[in-house]
DNA sequence: ACGATAAATTCTACAGTGTAGGTTTAACAA
DNA sequence: TTGTTAAACCTACACTGTAGAATTTATCGT
């Protein structure tokens, strides 16, 4: 391990080191990294990260960025209607997430303020508001879209350290009714499983726009039929 | 700091250790907490509590039962149907939440496989299947729900340290949509918001229920009628 | 009553962490 | 040239999780 002389640029940036603490972490996981490695595997003294980076708190905010940045690539060629625009925007954020299922954790935990996360949501909510969804429901409707992918994914993904992890193993006799259902459980974190519940969420948004706007509309007579029993 | 010699019983056990940490915790956050501190705060060495749990990763699984717990007690008097069940459940786990805000991270994180979370869960899958649900719905809902609870108190309760934090505040001329949805977001962790996003996620549920059993319904004339334009 | 065994606690020690404060060098402006 | 600034390194410190061993007490079969 070669030193470098002081002094001598080391072409180290925000942006380098975060992407190198990326690919260390989808490597080795959270709870091994660590200023010192992430420093070795960059060639460099761990001290010269905080020239470009405050503390770890701040390197692990950069992490998080660094991967938000991907959902937002190629946002060009995204459709254009609100429902088309949420799930395409659901399932890059997917896709990133199993690209990453170590990082993710960062995502969930930590509140996103950067303006590639700002702008996507901006997005979101001018093409509901386009498409003449209520207000109220326009603003719920991001805390509620990643208030669900971010509990479901980290669920889906804190199993096995690389992607998927297994549905537990269940008691069929302390659990029955649990037990009968594993194998409807089959595709646990599967794409098909992704969509089946990201289609009962949006189904809940564009219900309530619906039933705001038309107060005889599908959700009530399903409340009434409901209620016939 | 008398310490006590060695031999003698100091009391403890997992039920203790595990109250003192959420204390603890609840108090001065995560980050702050650890082994040492711990033990001074039960007045012991720190390597007793060892003996009792095997690392520090065993003691934040103890903590996330501990709080778990929390949510189950007096499930004697919840209601009976699915939605009433469910409604209950969510609700107790948001003030579970809410009582302790820095501990709650450790439940979204890690995969809850305790006697108690599973019986939560049997219960509320085995309401649902008397209801007539069909059996996918009912098997997607557990992740579904729990999902979306975990995301949502996650954003919810990550602002400040002690309860919710505030909405960032919006650059009005980047995002102008959101802007002027701000004064929606007014009641940021409020009941009234979540109930909001409850009764959507549900929604969600009862109309794929409801479709599956009779082609016909709510759902689809929604779809019909928005496809007209 | 007694010796053996097991259990609970403490003690010691070590490798590893984040980071504050200071030092060195190179590049550049005047 | 000289002074300044930026980027890197070096040293040091308080702190962490925990392995391993020592110590004391309680329990139990005989």
């Amino acid at each position: 391990m070669t030193r470098r002389t002081q002094g001598t640029s080391a072409g180290l940036d925000r942006e380098r080191i975060a992407a190198a603490a990326v690919v260390l972490v989808d490597r080795d996981g959270l709870e091994r990294f660590g200023v010192r490695r992430l420093a070795e595997e960059l060639g460099v003294d761990p001290m010269s990260i905080y020239h470009h980076i405050k503390g770890k708190a701040a390197l692990l905010d950069a992490m998080s960025q660094a991967v938000l940045a991907e959902v937002a690539a190629g946002a060009d060629d995204a459709p254009r209607g609100w429902e088309e625009i949420t799930r395409w925007t659901a399932h890059r954020y997917r896709e990133m997430a199993y690209r990453h299922p170590r990082v993710f954790p960062l995502l969930a935990t930590r509140a996103q303020t950067s303006p590639v996360a700002l702008a996507a949501l901006e997005r979101l909510v001018t093409a509901m508001r386009e498409a003449g969804l209520p207000d109220q429901v326009v603003a719920d409707a991001p805390l509620m879209l990643f208030g669900f992918l971010n509990g479901y994914l980290l669920a889906v993904l804190s199993g096995g350290p690389d992607g998927v992890g297994d549905m537990p193993a269940i008691d069929a006799t302390a659990y029955p009714t649990m037990a009968t259902l594993m194998p409807l459980q089959a595709g646990f974190g599967s794409v098909a499983e992704f969509d089946r519940m990201l289609d009962a969420v949006l189904g809940g948004i564009r219900n309530r726009a619906n039933r705001q706007g038309d107060p005889l509309s599908a959700q009530t007579t399903a409340n009434a039929r409901r209620a016939l029993h």
